[in-house]
DNA sequence: TAGATTGTTAATCGATTAACAATC
DNA sequence: TAGATTGTTAATCGATTAACAATC
């Protein structure tokens, strides 16, 4: 029926998985870099990127073949192919839409231009921020978003507002054309087929380690409410009122 | 051989990808609920969480009955339920180690408290920082870290330092007793079994982005270099030069 | 050649999804 | 009863992993 089915593996590329843990590899990399290391084995950068290292061999098989049988890898041969595929070989221009806590720790951070990504915007809808000169850049004001994402050839935007306006920003910086957002804001945002949206919650990475967290504290098989019964009940009012 | 494969579905307990959807589905709950909304059909909560319905359904199926066929599900008795199953109904004991940009944003989030997260330390290193006032807390200095987890019970560390400083303070935490750690250092932690790590990479979402934006740029099968040759080549050179 | 290590195969596992019987 | 919607089944898909032939 669909041709997603029919699709070979060339066709549908390098697995999503693969993609996620390519730059946690290109990091262990460049740090056997900076200790001068010349070739490292499979086993050796498994371990220092925190996979197996029959993950590794399988998800750098996907680029090609880039290593030599009874040697390893070359390290600086495999930093290049890692970013290329990456499309690191370029400079990505970033823009940072809300100016808080949050997006003032984004704009100073410096993992951003050691990758390529270069932060050619500031905006704020607060009259207060707008004009603040943040990690060497001015503050602009968000009625400019259109203006800068086209003068300045944006192709990421960094959402960090409040819930509230995360969406109408959303809308915006997708109808100038930008197809890849980064999204700091607790909302699912809607947008087009086309549009790559990746989202980070430190909310829920929390929640996440909450419920293992109760687990290893109640220990296994430790369930008593499992039961509970629908609402009405004694156990569930008790429960909620708690 | 090993006990894990012998496991049935009640032992392994609810699926990781579920355990990651919930506090998603949770937040559209909360939502419905400002709302005034009383009830939901699948259809609908998992529209507004980003999800398809099966998933959902299957999803909440992993924690009991809690619809109603026909009907749908009751928005107060889901939020308890997800909430319950998280570990939510109880207090977590939060402390952020690093005092940074985005240590003062995590500090001062107000996602955390509303989830149950009770910040309850900040630590830095720098003597600049330590005895700063920030969101309502004083900036201790790192050595009171073994004081301040055992004293106010700290059960999740939050790691905001710089990546050189990262295992060293969460080798500290881990022999304090704490088994979750949230990471927002850009190097893979080290850590015995039975500690779980999350980590947050800034970094490696827009590398994320990038790639797929380069794909879409460059169009369906683009890639032109996908055969260069071995270090040496001279397309190799001028690549890794340039 | 002997030792080492990659790249690939194949088995297994877990996640997703459509479809529908159960049931309100 | 008729209509609606859940909870579950079963098929499919994608990811992981151990093992080993290929080969440096």
């Amino acid at each position: 029926m669909t041709p997603r089915q029919n699709r070979t593996r060339a066709e549908r590329g390098i697995p999503e998985a693969t993609v996620a843990r390519l730059p946690v590899y290109l990091r262990a990399l460049h740090t056997l870099q900076d200790r001068g290391v010349a070739t490292v084995s499979s086993e050796e950068l498994a371990s220092a990127a925190g996979v197996n290292s029959a993950k590794l061999r399988k998800d750098l098989s996907h680029l090609g073949s880039y290593g030599t049988r009874g040697v390893g890898y070359e390290v600086e041969y495999l930093v290049y192919q890692i970013s290329r595929e990456l499309g690191l070989t370029q400079d990505w221009v970033v823009a940072i839409i809300g100016v808080g806590n949050l997006g003032r720790a984004l704009a100073g951070y410096g993992g951003f231009a050691s990758r390529g990504f270069r932060v050619a915007g500031l905006l704020d809808a607060d009259e207060a921020i707008v004009g603040q000169q943040i990690s060497g850049m001015t503050v602009e004001h968000i009625d400019r978003l259109e203006d800068v994402i086209a003068e300045r050839g944006v192709s990421i935007a960094v959402i960090a507002t409040p819930a509230g306006a995360a969406q109408k920003v959303c809308d915006r910086v997708v109808a100038s054309g930008v197809t890849s957002v980064l999204n700091f804001a607790p909302v699912v945002l809607a947008v087009p087929d086309g549009v790559d949206v990746r989202k980070v919650d430190l909310s829920i990475e929390l929640q996440i380690l909450a419920f293992h967290e109760q687990r290893k504290a109640g220990g296994p098989g430790e369930h008593p409410l499992a039961g509970d019964g629908p609402p009405g009940t004694a156990q569930y009012v008790e429960a909620v009122q708690a």
